[in-house]
DNA sequence: GCCAACGTTGGC
DNA sequence: GCCAACGTTGGC
């Protein structure tokens, strides 16, 4: 089983919006990174747990965790000229942009904040503290996962 | 609101 | 294929 973390920002998709989705339950659309393409489609896998972050707030910070509960399939936002995130260039026929689905699972007893995770040695290597780092879906080592948990 | 960092685009 | 310009991300 892998671990993951995808960042939204809670203004436009938070937590609660997932809790509030039939079944608690939604597709996580509108990945545009070809990075992050290719992890959702070579290597998310039903099952896997991902947490939740919250972006671009006040206060930015692990919120939670889900469950990828569908694997790849296209996304169709990719081909809607009305969604903020349509792309001209992604065919129909041949997909560009792929997506998940993710089941609420829990959310946190508290926000683990970006700015504690910072201070940590052991999570050093996780992209998100890197510097520089954009990526909106990234790989949690299962060390990484268990150690963010134990600071809950 | 600022701006550093990064990915993408497009001229050459 | 290089690289400058541009748009976006996202912390602060």
């Amino acid at each position: 089983m892998n671990y993951w973390l995808m960042k939204s920002e809670p203004d436009t998709f938070g937590i609660n919006d997932l809790i509030n989705r039939p079944h608690q339950t939604e597709h996580w659309d509108g990945v545009r990174n070809y990075q992050a393409r290719n992890m959702i489609r070579d290597e998310m896998k039903l099952g896997d747990l991902v947490f939740f972050y919250h972006s671009n707030c006040d206060a930015p910070g692990i919120v939670g965790m889900m469950e990828v509960v569908k694997e790849a399939y296209p996304d169709h936002t990719a081909f809607d000229p009305d969604n903020k995130h349509f792309d001209p260039k992604s065919d129909p026929a041949k997909p560009t942009w792929m997506m998940v689905d993710v089941k609420y699972v829990r959310t946190l007893a508290r926000i683990i904040t970006l700015a504690e995770l910072k201070g940590k040695p052991e999570l050093a290597e996780l992209a998100l503290v890197r510097r520089g780092n954009r990526l909106s879906i990234m790989p949690v080592s299962q060390q990484q996962w268990e150690f963010i948990l134990a600071l809950e």
